[in-house]
DNA sequence: TAATAACCTCGCAA
DNA sequence: ATTGCGAGGTTAT
């Protein structure tokens, strides 16, 4: 029998809609309600716990992941004053009583860039996949009791593999965008972990210069993995809300979404995102199993 | 500058 | 069964 931890949170935490709205694409929920997922090269099992969250993992052990969690939960934002600073506007409200427990994950910069130039039209069950697939051919290879997964490769073998490969892989036409981003990532010409210092203008402008990472796309890698809370990625489902509900033009600029955004959320534009983001997703498709693959 | 097509792949069908 | 469409964008024209 593996060791767990308990550990203790006091923040509003809610697995489901933290681990399935769109941010990561590798955790999966068995039929008990137990997630299993990959974090800086451990494999995690998590469980809802009376008072917190109970944790398996490996090779790490419990204690060291939960203190990982804190982090990658983002435990240190105070939830609730975040809420109460933008639950004025009635449809950010509605996210919030939906998923009060849902929050805005710190990923690690380079799986969380990678996954995202995947992303581009594409949707969560094919990013998932293939995400997975990269993982399961490049990755060292994890176990924990009778799950086994792996670690999501570094960008130095992801650049090794190449175009050609990635695109047997199923990466598509993006196959030349992450190969690239690979390299610059692996020849430390982005530098993705200076990126979290660095203020939005300056990342938003290492980010973009990459082939293949528009706006959207770098609003994704900052504001889920890069500290940058104000990131509002403006996605097809969240520019459709922004037309209808708030009436900005149809031909709005992703700039427009943008300033909209910061002028009435200001830094908490990107949770004020999440819960419009995830509240239109969720009512215009019918639920699906996003976590068991 | 502003619109439009093209790009891999694949599950599903307004 | 088979074909066509569109999916959490970006780039080239």
């Amino acid at each position: 029998m593996t060791a767990t931890v308990t550990m203790r949170v006091e923040e509003p935490l809610d697995l489901q809609s933290s681990l399935t709205s769109g941010q990561c694409f590798r955790w999966r929920v068995d039929a008990d309600g137990r997630w299993t997922g990959v974090l800086s090269g451990n494999i995690v099992r998590l469980e809802r716990a009376r008072v917190g969250l109970r944790v398996a993992s490996a090779p790490a052990p419990p204690d060291e992941t939960a203190h990982a969690l804190q982090t990658y939960f983002r435990i240190g934002d105070d939830l609730r004053a975040v809420q109460r600073r933008i639950a004025w506007d009635n449809n950010v409200r509605a996210g919030i009583d939906e998923y009060p427990g849902m929050r805005i994950l710190r990923q690690e910069p380079w799986e969380t860039l990678a996954a995202f130039i995947l992303s581009s039209t594409s949707n969560m069950v094919r990013i998932s996949r293939t995400v997975e697939l990269l993982a399961t051919t490049f990755g060292e290879r994890l176990t924990l009791d009778d799950a086994v997964r792996h670690a999501f490769p570094d960008a130095a073998r992801l650049a090794e593999a190449g175009e050609a490969r990635l695109r047997e892989l199923g990466c598509g036409f993006r196959a030349p965008y992450l190969a690239q981003a690979a390299e610059a990532v692996a020849e430390g010409r982005l530098a993705l972990d200076a990126l979290r210092e660095a203020s939005y203008d300056d990342a938003l402008a290492a980010l973009t210069a990459l082939h293949g990472v528009g706006e959207k796309i770098a609003d994704c890698a900052m504001l889920f993995s890069l500290e940058k809370p104000q990131a509002f990625p403006a996605d097809r489902w969240v520019l459709k809300v922004l037309r209808e509900w708030y009436g900005l033009p149809a031909n709005a600029k992703y700039a427009t979404a943008r300033e909209w955004a910061w002028q009435r959320f200001g830094a908490d534009a990107g949770y004020a995102n999440q819960y419009l983001f995830w509240r239109i997703r969720q009512s215009t498709r019918p639920l699906r199993s996003i976590g068991s693959l």
